[in-house]
DNA sequence: CTAGGCTCTGTAGCGGATACAGGCTCAATA
DNA sequence: TATTGAGCCTGTATCCGCTACAGAGCCTAG
């Protein structure tokens, strides 16, 4: 086990990835835009992180999971960094979002019906006319 | 009127623009790209756009707006243009399609459902503690 | 001591646009 | 006729959320 003399608390950005599932190189993105904070660095330059930023990393992803933008979630973490957040603000945050996941929901259904209905007309004939071209022709 | 004087045949951009609803800069776009035909251009290389343009272009919005994504859009218009194209392969392009619009509104779906459920917990008080943070952090 | 695997940095690319700067051209007005 | 201002042209930058790659440096096992 190569990582046996390293304390727990000094993970390697790779470390980070396999404990999170994050992808290496957006544990970096993070960092350069601010969500994730610099973290510490070894003598030989290498980020060191530790529990605090697997939880913060792991906060972050399962916010991205629900759809949240990452100005979004900038602003979730600011609230659990206890900068003035309550748990009013952040129940705004989340409704808001659920309008938008709904909002969504709905644009999706509307057009799986168009499609569904639309593909229904076919024919699955081997000839070149196809009702899914003259629909996209005609309601244009 | 200032175009009485050109025939309906010889539309500009911005007519194109106006005619389809589509952005001015997206028509040029979609001509870098090769969604949308080279128009032939004017002495003063202005382009010159026809009504198979307006055609043409409103197929493409209609697809967009469908969700399909620019390289199954191209695939459609080389069907459109009846290279090789038969019903059977148009439906199955938009089969697939209709396929991943479904898992779309599955996924929303169940980001919608952990939302509402988590913010339904928030007490709403002007307190530092609450659900949403929490489910954020527990489940990740 | 060396080979290899890791890490570091900056930068380019993806899709699907949108925006802007700096030059043309063209039509209407003074 | 000269001028103004709208509209057109081009290339390039920007956005989001990553992902990938090149060319260094470092570290450890054999």
């Amino acid at each position: 086990m190569k990582n046996d003399h390293r304390k727990v608390s000094n993970l390697r950005r790779s470390d980070l990835a396999r404990l999170t599932g994050c992808n290496l190189e957006t544990i970096r993105y993070y960092e350069n835009i601010g969500i994730m904070p610099d973290p510490p660095r070894t003598a030989a330059n290498y980020r060191a992180y530790d529990e605090t930023h697997v939880a913060r990393l792991r906060f972050v992803m399962r916010a991205r999971d629900l759809g949240f933008p990452l100005e979004e979630i900038r602003d979730l973490l600011g609230l659990v960094d206890g900068r003035a957040g309550t748990c009013a603000d952040v129940q705004a945050l989340a409704s808001r979002h659920i309008t938008s996941v709904r909002a969504k929901i709905v644009d999706l259904r509307r057009i799986e019906q168009v499609l569904t209905e639309t593909v229904s007309q076919c024919t699955g004939d081997d000839v070149p006319e196809c009702a899914v071209i003259d629909a996209l022709q005609e309601m244009a």
